[in-house]
DNA sequence: TGCTTGACATAAT
DNA sequence: CATTATGCCAAGC
């Protein structure tokens, strides 16, 4: 049974949930770091199917270019970014954040 | 059961 | 450095 497909969603979350303040991880790492290398993009599947309460900080999650990744409508990737400025998180003009500073080292990296 | 879509990644141009 | 093309795997229909 290894992974019982739908709980790869839990998984992403409670790698998320280990995200600390202040700090950003990337689509394929939370993946790697689920167990689930390559499902990059599930990982996206299973935040934009969370509640707010969840208590998970999707908003800490961004693509391997560093950039907010747009969901649906326009302005929320702004939204995003104002978190994660909130925290700390410094972007530029392109609205790009510096993987090599602010990406979140985990138990392991890439 | 098979095709389409998607909050991605990586390589090529 | 921006855009395009291809690969990836699971969920929805």
């Amino acid at each position: 049974m290894r992974v019982s497909r739908t709980r790869i969603r839990e998984r992403i979350y409670s790698i998320v949930r280990r995200i600390p303040r202040g700090r950003v991880a990337t689509y394929g790492q939370v993946a790697q770091l689920a167990g689930l290398p390559g499902h990059a993009r599930q990982v996206g599947y299973a935040l934009a199917d969370l509640s707010e309460d969840d208590c998970v900080p999707w908003h800490r999650v961004l693509n391997a270019q560093g950039r907010v990744s747009l969901r649906s409508e326009p302005g929320w990737d702004d939204v995003q970014r104002q978190l994660l400025v909130r925290e700390g998180v410094e972007f530029d003009a392109a609205g790009r954040t510096s993987l090599a500073r602010f990406q979140w080292r985990g138990p392991r990296r890439r």
